[in-house]
RNA sequence: GCGAUCGUAGCUCAGUUGGUUAGAGCGCCGGUUUGUGGUACCGGAGGUCGCGGGUUCGAACCCCGUCGAUCGCCCCA
């Protein structure tokens, strides 16, 4: 412990089950995003300070608190980012992509926010990402909802609901919150003391609040509802018609609010069922997807007024709801004799062209290495021998029978393509022969 | 930023009210046995008990600090 540097505190060396679940969520990210027609955009890690400054908001705990920033040689204040959608839309606007709109991108990739952690939550982190940029139609925030919703399925996570929300353009947004100030305001003495705080910070968050004594002023405080305009209503009643369509469930949630400036219209996260088994993995930090609409956001970086909407979804999150099958080794070549590896090289290239998965020691081969490989799931070994003049014989023995998928007939087949071969049925042993 | 719990072999942990050379299982290495090479047994290596300081004749154990982990608050994915 003494002199070996420890990782950075809240980063994480992932391996085994819990790499292969990241890697089945990224998977299935990709695969679906395609399906999809996102088309896949890489960024920065680091931009100039004022992208995130400008666009998320200056009072928001993620500018104000957590943010990485440092500056470089010459003087300039940079930033790891601490969230996609700000340096996608600085892309979309120093490179021009207006002349694509509207665009459907797609990412995923570390962000870096400054926090304690906790479970489910950490300094480097990782994120899935979906943006649809210059469209103002409801059908852009359907799209975007029934992607999330199938990824989250073919994920195979239950017992998670999409809960919706809108607040309103920009307008009812403002006219609510004032409303939702007055209401507070006249109570404040009686509000818990971080909903105190709220009220002068963001005074949406209080209907968030889990503290009890806030509760009952939450329950009769003024809804977003009385504040829509015609439009914003109309807007907000296509987005869950269409979802209907599509046949992706929701439920309406009044108090979700966002908590990043730049959110108008449409507001909506993924969090899981009181109760479910997806609740329990998941600790406190229960939001496994969340976005909305961010029609203000590109005139904070001094573009063009650009309706845009998007999501993100926390990988490490998603792994924890995850069991991917594991994939096993087919084959594990095991030659006893050192003159033998180097045909098995040969062999092993040619079977893994014909995309069966095979494996062989580096060291020399131990009676043990056959336990072993029966341990670490191998479905079956191939012992190796010679018994004449022939290239090689190798015969299939059975390790963990019972789940492997057949490989004999693939075996053989890929093996013919290249040699001339002999199979014994009964010993199960093919000997090969160079043509 | 605030609070709680916790740091003993590579991993999971035990260690009795403070008392000699700090233990187990798994894993690793070696050997014997077994044999359609999948078993069983024997042995071995490996820890300045997170780090620093204090109390004590004596600290893994008590106290303080520090670093880290875990969980919660805030906030968020």
């Amino acid at each position: 412990m003494s002199k070996t540097p420890q990782a950075i505190r809240g980063t994480q060396d992932i391996f085994g089950p819990d790499a292969e679940a990241f890697a089945f969520v990224v998977e299935t990210f990709e695969r679906v995003r395609k399906l999809y027609r996102f088309r896949r955009v890489e960024m920065p890690v680091f931009e100039k300070t004022e992208v995130f400054a400008r666009s998320i908001g200056e009072t928001t705990d993620i500018v104000s608190k957590e943010m990485y920033s440092f500056e470089d040689r010459g003087g300039e204040s940079l930033t790891l980012r601490p969230e996609f959608t700000a340096g996608i839309a600085r892309a979309y606007l120093s490179n021009g992509w207006q002349q694509h709109a509207p665009v459907k991108l797609a990412t995923h990739g570390p962000l870096f926010r400054y926090e304690r952690p906790q479970k489910g939550r950490y300094r480097q982190f990782h994120q899935i990402d979906a943006e649809i940029i210059g469209a103002a139609e409801p059908q852009a925030d359907v799209e975007l909802l029934a992607m999330a919703d199938q990824i989250i399925r073919e994920l195979g996570i239950d017992g998670v609901t999409l809960h919706l929300n809108t607040l309103g353009d920009g307008d009812s947004r403002e006219a609510w919150r004032a409303a939702l100030v007055e209401h507070f305001r006249a109570v404040k003495d009686e509000l818990s003391e971080d909903s105190q705080e709220r009220l002068e910070k963001n005074p949406l968050r209080i209907l968030d609040s889990k503290d009890r004594r806030d509760m009952a002023f939450v329950a009769d405080a003024p809804k977003i509802d009385d504040f829509l305009t015609d439009e914003a209503r109309g807007f907000f009643d296509a987005v869950t018609s269409g979802l209907d369509a599509a046949g992706v469930k929701w439920t309406r949630a009044e108090s979700l609010v966002r908590g990043l400036d730049y959110y108008r219209h449409t507001a909506f996260e993924f969090i899981p069922d009181e109760g479910s088994e997806a609740a329990g993995k998941l600790g406190s930090q229960s939001t496994i997807l969340g976005g909305g609409r961010y029609d203000g956001l590109m005139e904070g970086l001094g573009g063009a007024p650009t309706p845009a909407v998007g999501w993100a979804a926390g990988i490490e999150r998603l792994a924890m709801l995850v069991e991917p099958a594991i994939e096993q080794t087919e084959l594990v070549f095991l030659p006893d004799e050192e003159s033998d590896k180097l045909p098995c090289v040969q062999l092993i290239r040619v079977l893994r062209e014909s995309g069966i998965s095979c494996d062989m020691a580096f060291r020399k081969p131990s009676r043990k290495d056959y336990d072993k490989a029966k341990k670490a799931g191998s479905y079956r070994a191939i012992a190796v021998g010679k018994i004449a003049d022939e290239f090689l014989t190798i015969r299939i023995r059975d390790l963990n029978i019972d789940s492997a998928p057949k490989v004999r007939g693939r075996l053989r087949e890929a093996l013919e393509a290249r040699f001339h071969v002999v199979e014994n049925k009964a010993t199960r042993e093919f000997r090969i022969f160079n043509r």
